[in-house]
DNA sequence: TTAAAGTACTTTGTATTACAAAGCTATTTT
DNA sequence: AAAATAGCTTTGTAATACAAAGTACTTTAA
């Protein structure tokens, strides 16, 4: 490590991207409206950062038609699980270095 | 609020930011120099960042010559140590939201 | 004395990111 | 059949992150 501050995985730390994650881990599946809903956010912007998510293979993103429409269903990846858990375990590092900072 | 994830302040929400404050934190002013190279940032980069922190008024810079050299020192404000209590506290329950989600 | 190297930054240029508005395709309602 | 709705994606723009180059000195070495 370079320095005593931890890089953070920059496709997590963003707070819609975080949110996904999280919602994906509460619900093992999800879809577009729900999260949409959930985090409130624009479509354009979650499509977006739903993008990134599957580029980086953080997230599975099937898409099917039900009931004749569209329906796209979004699940977390090992990958995606294992990424969450060493950005959480920095970031507590980081919370922990807050909290250490304050009782100086 | 309008959704169950609460924002968070994009001014700390940055890697190299946040570690200038922790650095902060713990010892009350710093340099240049110093936050540098705790943090592993170039140049350019630590100008920007010390630059953004100032004009949201969350450090105070101070420049001065000291034995003919410039020298910068940088110490928190109270609007900076608030921010990050805040920022903190929402940070801490988007991790209580992930471990409560690993458990179900 | 003056040229080269170092210190302590700031400015500039570029690539990436975040975001909402507008667009697209198909369906449902009137 | 037209208008409204659903479920997205694409596009345009503004903000951000970053390193390379620049500025303004001071120190060292020849």
């Amino acid at each position: 490590m370079e320095s005593k501050f931890a890089e953070l995985d920059s496709v997590i730390h963003s707070r819609v991207r975080l949110a996904i994650i999280i919602l994906l881990l509460q619900s093992e599946t999800a879809d577009f409206t729900f999260l949409k809903k959930e985090i409130g956010v624009s479509d354009g912007n979650l499509s977006t950062h739903l993008r990134k998510l599957e580029e980086t293979k953080y997230i599975k993103v099937q898409k099917r038609f039900e009931h004749r429409k569209p329906k796209t269903t979004i699940s977390l990846t090992d990958k995606g699980r294992e990424a969450l858990n060493e950005y959480t375990k920095n970031l507590e590092e980081y919370l922990r270095l807050v909290s250490e900072g304050k009782k100086l």
